[in-house]
DNA sequence: AAAGATTGACAGCTCAATCTTG
DNA sequence: CAAGATTGAGCTGTCAATCTTT
């Protein structure tokens, strides 16, 4: 949980134009706050939304995966994906092997401790879902699908 | 821009129920989204969202505030403003002060060039906040509010 | 003792530079 | 030279420990 502040752009209200606007601070807000929940309930298993997402595209490959593909599949910087690598190894989650058919290459493995905890991490993902839905259920899904496909 | 990946949970369509679902990643990329038009828009500025985030509280309050204050609107940890100011004193846009009232406190004084910087910082965020009411806007105010509120 | 600020250590991210291998 | 991985430095955040002042 890493994140900056921003409660003071609560905008109360400047003045309302006809339609009634939307404070892209308060749209931050919300995301945030979907995502420390997320973050606490992951907390416990001993995951972090990051590590989680590493397990996840582990076992979705059914196969080590090289860093550079992790990298890819994660939108982020493989650098990123060094260091986060580096503490799933210290936590003993994942396992660092070479590849044989290109020795420039590092592929990360998953090892049953890390597969054990992705289950766990799994069924924490699938609680803090339903609890999402559950609070956005009284909304239109489709509307709000095409609100968020708008803004990404 | 500093965020965790988690690209790969698109969430195609593992079969829809009777009430179209909304994927809680969905929902924090679209936050995400946001942040970063907004982080991409204050950097040319030489601002980041948290560092426009404490001028403009400075602005604001019309006078040098303590970093507990400044910590607690922000609704953050104090170590955090520490490093925070740290790097605005660095670049030159507030300075500290002692508070004559109190030697534990520390004040935070916006100068000149911080000043500068705030008014260009909040003509981006202007930019960016009127670029995301346009993106908002074929979609319902009132309802679009409702759902950040209950997320929050 | 409690409050204000700082420091050190860490997670998570970025970029630029480097090193090895192809 | 390209590509894969790592390293080093910086930003943003957290927590725990410390130091000064109240």
């Amino acid at each position: 949980m890493y994140h900056s502040g921003m409660k003071e752009f609560s905008q109360p209200s400047d003045r309302l134009p006809d339609r009634t606007s939307v404070s892209m601070f308060a749209f931050i807000q919300a995301g945030r706050a979907v995502e420390d929940r997320l973050e606490a309930a992951l907390g416990p298993v001993g995951l972090s939304i990051p590590k989680f997402s590493v397990l996840s595209l582990l076992v979705k490959a059914g196969e080590p995966v090289t860093l550079s593909e992790l990298a890819a599949r994660m939108a982020c910087v493989r650098s990123n994906v060094t260091q986060l690598v580096d503490r799933l190894e210290a936590d003993g989650f994942v396992r660092r092997i070479s590849d044989s058919t290109d020795r420039r290459s590092v592929l990360a493995e998953l090892t049953p401790l890390g597969v054990e905890r992705h289950v766990a991490g799994a069924a924490e993902v699938k609680r803090v879902q339903e609890e999402f839905s559950d609070s956005v259920g009284e909304f239109d899904g489709v509307l709000v699908n095409r609100l968020l496909a708008t803004l990404v």
